[in-house]
RNA sequence: GUGCCCGUAGCUCAACGGAUAGAGCAACGGCCUUCUAAGCCGUCGGUUGCAGGUUCAAAUCCUGCCGGGCACGCCA
């Protein structure tokens, strides 16, 4: 396959330098975005970073780069510029390869040449005691688009949800759902004793149970008043009566219930924001089929554990982390923790290149502990990156809501997609770094959703479309013909196509869709410029011809980036009343 | 108190250590007899929290302050 010309240059670059007795890393980025357009289409400040390698001035480097650059077929023209920039122009072929790309098969489009390896991204992960609310929303859409970008800049990706699935959360959520069915058969009024979880939806879930003609619940209800007064205990306490009235197997059934309905609910509403997962990682399969123990044991072979107080502790504090943690109780049963050094030994087991792990910022106090024992047992700790996705504080009616799973008052996914869209909410949520914290005014998406930046893109790209349709032709038959395209937002067009792929390679290695994002944008932009410009259907050949091709490849190049963010591109848009 | 993240235009945010710090929203003024005005053009808006340091070059890296968020359990 043909290197994209930015490629050729920046390899050409690395020839030359290496002549000149300068020494560019491997992996050191050697052209980049001029800050302007007359500062060329690509500029080079290499012999800035290596004039003193090669032991002369940078901007005498700069003149001997420029100077061997004008002899690449790609190049036009080559500028030193002080300090010691190089602007480089390409010629007009060169400049339209990525352009014909988009236009010919816009799947391999902004792909690059060089293959990536593999990578295991587990994001989301919510614990299933609920619908998942909006932060959990922001986590999906960045996984999600992080896996797609990855795919695309040529990594292997699978995805993973990991399914907190056992526990004492997923108890109280079982007792929670219990009471919910006493109360549909009138043994119990309410309130929901604290610490329970009170929303609305477990009484769904005990509709459902009833509907199916359960005998569970049958039977007398239990005490709920003298609880202890901190909320955790006494949803321990209620835990406890229910177990004593039911017994160990029906609670079980009642929390596999509960958990159940919930994942579906969460699996479906994940489709419908267009996020789906190659595998659900059962936290209780995982402990049932004995993965526990030896993981346990692996980490006290390695000399990392010690018993103190009667509890089983990882020597984290060995390890980078601010202190140790247990790992077994001294009552016997084991931490969550215990069950995380076993599914990353797992997930260390299978061989991938790369581990993302995409938590929320208030898990961040967890990312040193779980580097820590990779490290303690003998696994490269660097393998696994953690991009913490800040909280979404939700905003309405100017006051900011506190989002709360237990207490049952929280703000849905699937309200947020309910009032302003898929599309729109996917693309507010990349559009942002995500360790940036931000605020989501409910009732400003709402009332602004026409002024919403997707529209903006969708729009360019029905725009686009539009005009192909009443040209009416085939867009196969149309051909990038550089040399009809020289109105400087044609040419600017072009440029910004070509920009795509090295967009691709730094949005998958930093695992920043927002690069995407600003790349449509600008896109959009200059497609916008074009098409405000000079006539397109109806102008002279071969300017028409010229003008549809292009028009069509910027089609594609929106619709393969808006796809890398999973915001659909429409072909018409419907006119607003 | 300790640790992590953040601090850029009125608001929400961009900017691989690079050149004159950019967009959107908001405000104001223009552009539809013509491929969709969900668009375009223009105006207004900045001591990048503060103070030092490193560098040819700092919003970016280092140190110290100030401000905001989050986390600091034999919870999950």
């Amino acid at each position: 396959m043909k290197l994209h010309p930015f490629v050729r240059i920046e390899n050409s670059l690395r020839e030359i330098l290496t002549g000149a007795g300068a020494k560019p890393a491997a992996g050191q980025v050697l052209v980049e975005r001029p800050r302007r357009p007359e500062m060329g289409d690509i500029a080079s400040p290499a012999a800035l970073r290596l004039a003193g390698q090669a032991g002369c001035k940078p901007l005498e480097l700069a003149r001997q780069l420029a100077d061997q650059l004008v002899g690449l077929p790609e190049v036009a023209a080559a500028e030193p510029v002080a300090p010691g920039f190089v602007n480089i122009e390409l010629t007009g072929a060169a400049l339209a390869e990525p352009a014909a790309l988009a236009l010919a098969d816009r799947q391999r489009f902004g792909r690059p040449a060089a293959a990536g390896g593999s990578v295991l991204l587990e994001y989301v992960s919510s614990n299933p005691t609920g619908p998942l609310h909006v932060g959990h929303g922001r986590a999906a859409a960045y996984g999600d688009s992080v896996a797609r970008i990855l795919k695309h800049a040529g990594w292997q990706v699978a995805t993973e949800y990991y399914l907190n699935d056992r526990g004492r959360q997923v108890d109280i959520l079982a007792a929670s759902l219990w009471l919910r069915i006493m109360e549909l058969r009138g043994h119990f009024a309410g309130p929901m004793p604290a610490g329970c979880y009170a929303g609305e939806y477990l009484r769904e879930v005990a509709a459902g149970v009833d509907a199916v003609g359960s005998e569970r619940g049958d039977g007398q209800m239990i005490d709920v008043t003298n609880l202890p007064a901190a909320a955790d205990a006494a949803a321990l306490e209620v835990v406890h009566r229910v177990r004593q009235r039911l017994g160990d197997r029906q609670l079980a059934e009642l929390a596999e219930l509960a958990v159940g309905r919930i994942c579906a609910g969460m699996k479906q509403e994940l489709a419908r924001f267009r996020v789906g997962f190659d595998n659900w990682f059962s936290e209780k399969e995982m402990i049932e089929s004995g993965k526990l123990t030896p993981a346990l044991d692996k980490l006290a072979a390695a000399g990392a554990t010690y018993r103190k107080d009667g509890a089983l502790w990882f020597a984290a504090s060995r390890h980078g982390d601010e202190k140790d943690r247990v790992l077994v109780k001294s009552d016997g049963a084991a931490t969550y923790f215990a069950s995380d050094v076993a599914y990353h030994l797992d997930k260390y087991g299978r061989g991938f290149d790369r581990y993302v792990n995409i938590f929320g910022a208030d898990h961040h106090g967890y990312v040193a502990r779980l580097r820590g024992f990779i490290a303690a047992l003998g696994e490269e700790p660097g393998k696994l990156e953690v991009p913490l996705v800040q909280i979404v504080a939700l905003v309405r009616a100017g006051q900011r809501l506190k989002i709360t799973t237990r207490g049952g008052v929280f703000s849905t996914l699937a309200e947020l997609v309910d009032a302003v869209g898929v599309d729109a909410a996917r693309l507010f949520f990349v559009l942002n770094r995500p360790d940036a914290q931000m605020e989501f005014d409910l009732d400003l998406a709402v009332r602004e959703s026409a002024a919403n930046p997707v529209y903006y893109l969708q729009y360019a790209h029905a725009r686009c479309c539009s005009v192909l349709a009443r040209w009416g032709g085939e867009r196969s038959s149309l051909q990038l013909d550089a040399s009809a395209l020289i109105q400087p937002a044609e040419r600017s067009l072009l440029v910004e196509l070509a920009w795509f792929e090295s967009t691709v390679r730094s949005a998958a290695a930093e695992l920043a869709p927002h690069l995407v994002a600003s790349w449509l944008y600008e896109l959009a932009r200059k497609l916008h410029a074009v098409y405000e410009g000079e006539p397109i259907i109806g102008a002279p050949e071969p300017q028409q011809r010229a003008r549809l091709a292009l028009i069509a490849a910027a089609a594609g190049a929106l619709a393969t980036g808006l796809d890398l963010l999973g915001v659909a591109a429409p072909n018409k848009m419907e006119r607003r009343t």
